[in-house]
DNA sequence: CCTACCGATCGGTAGG
DNA sequence: CCTACCGATCGGTAGG
C-alpha cells in the first residue's frame, strides 16, 4: 500500500503523520517505537528519520495541524456572525466534523500533548486557549450574565469534555454516527446552557477564601492539570 | 516519608498504588519505571516486586479499584430510589465529588487501562458498562422516550466526558471548586436532558443502510474505539 | 536508502 | 524454615 508513484516529499511527509498518529494513537506515543512508525510507511527506519528529525516531531506536528485545524474552523464560524444559538450549534456541528475526520489525531492531542518538550508544548497548549477562548465567547453570546461571571470558558471546557470523550465510544460504524449525534450534543449543550444556574459567590463556612468577584478567573489551565507536570 | 512505623502489610499496599497512580498519572503508565515507584514510596525495587508481582499489577489494581467505586457509587444512589431528576442530580454530585478524590487513579483509569493485558482490562471494562448502564437507565428515567431509543448510554457517555474531562482543566485551588462546578454540571445535562430532540430514523439519502429500529444499539465500546486494539 | 551498531535504560530477579 | 528487605545486575530493546 503507499507504495505507487513516488510521492511528493510533502505527500511523503503527510502519510506518515498520518500513520504515525493511528500507531500513537492506538498504543500510546510511548509505547510505540519509530521501528513501528517506519513499517507501517513502508519506510525503513533510516529513510524515516530523513523526513522527521525525531519522535518528539512526528508528536509535534500531529498535534499542532489539529490544534491549528480547530482554532481554523472557530474563527470561521465566529466570522459569519450567526444569532449566539445558532453560532454555539455551528460550532458543534463543524467541531464533531473535525473529530470525525481526524479521530486518531485527537486521541493523540488529548493524551500524548504531555510527552512534547515544553516549547512546543506551549505551542499546542497556547492554541488549544485560543479555541477555548472562541467557544466561550459563543457561550457568552448565549448566556452574557454567565460569561460576566467568567464561567464561559469552564462550560466551554464541558462541551469539549463531551466532544472529546466521544472518539473513546462512538463506533463509525455504528448505528449513530457523527452527523446523527452532533444536533444531539447541540441540544443538549445549548439547552443546558439556559438551564444553568449561575454558583453562588463562594460562601466561606468555614474559613474559605472570600469570593473576589468573579466566579472562576484563574481557574483555567487547559492540559496541565493539579497532577503536576512531566519530566 | 511514610518511614515511621512500620506499616502493615495492606497499608503499604495502599500507599504504594496511591503513588504509583500520582506517577502514572503525571507521566503516563509506559514512561514511569519501577524505579520510580519505588523511589517515590521510599522502598528499594525488590521491596516493591514484594507487594506487587509486577507492573501490570500496580496498573490493575489502580484502575480496578477504581471503577470498583464508582460503581458502588452508581448501585447506592439506584438505591435509593429518588426521583428521576433527583437522581441524576445525585449521581452527577457523587462521581464529582469521587472523581475529586481520586484524579489521579481516574487519569489512569481514562489513559492507561488499554496497557492492561486482555483478561484484566476485560475486567475493568465490564464494570466501565455497568456504571454506564446505570447512568443510562437514570437517563432514561428523565427520558423515557429517548431511553426506548436507546439513546440513554450515548448521552450517559456524553455525560461521563464532561466530568472525565473536568480533571484536565480544573485547579483543585481554583475558585471555582468540585463542590461549585457539580451543580453547574448537573444544571446543564439535566437542563439539556429535556431539550435533547430525539434523531430521527437514520435517512437514507445515498444508499446508506436503513435504520433497524432502535437508534444506537450496539453503538457502545467505551474504550475500545475503532482505532483498534493495542499489542 | 540499508546494515550495523552506540549509550542508556527498561522490567524483572539473582544471591545472601 | 519464614518474612522482609538490600545492592547489584540480568537479558532485551529503546531512540537515534
Amino acid at each position: 500500500m503507499a507504495r505507487g508513484r513516488a510521492p511528493g516529499y510533502e505527500d511523503q511527509r503527510v502519510l506518515i503523520l498520518d500513520r504515525a498518529a493511528l500507531l500513537f494513537a492506538r498504543k500510546g506515543y510511548v509505547a510505540t517505537s519509530m521501528n513501528e512508525v517506519a513499517e507501517a510507511c513502508g519506510l525503513s527506519k533510516a529513510t524515516l528519520y530523513h523526513y522527521f528529525r525525531d519522535k518528539r516531531s512526528l508528536l509535534f506536528h500531529i498535534t499542532h495541524d489539529n490544534v491549528a485545524r480547530l482554532r481554523a474552523i472557530v474563527a470561521e464560524v465566529a466570522a459569519r456572525e450567526l444569532a449566539p444559538e445558532a453560532c454555539l450549534r455551528e460550532l458543534v456541528r463543524r467541531l464533531v466534523a473535525a473529530y470525525a475526520g481526524a479521530q486518531a489525531a485527537h486521541r493523540v492531542l488529548t493524551e500524548d500533548v504531555r510527552f512534547l518538550p515544553p516549547p512546543e508544548r506551549e505551542r499546542v497548549l497556547q492554541t488549544e486557549r485560543e479555541i477555548v477562548a472562541g467557544i466561550a465567547r459563543a457561550v457568552a453570546g448565549v448566556r452574557p450574565d454567565l460569561g460576566t461571571m467568567a464561567l464561559g470558558k469552564p462550560l466551554a471546557m464541558l462541551l469539549f469534555g463531551m466532544i472529546n470523550w466521544m472518539f473513546t465510544w462512538m463506533r463509525p460504524d455504528g448505528v449513530l454516527d457523527y452527523d446523527a449525534i452532533a444536533p444531539v450534543v447541540a441540544d443538549l449543550f445549548v439547552g443546558g446552557l439556559h438551564a444553568v444556574r449561575p454558583p453562588p459567590a463562594r460562601a466561606a463556612p468555614r474559613g474559605g477564601r472570600r469570593a473576589t468577584g468573579s466566579a472562576a478567573t484563574g481557574n483555567m489551565a487547559p492540559s496541565k492539570q493539579a497532577l503536576g507536570d512531566k519530566r
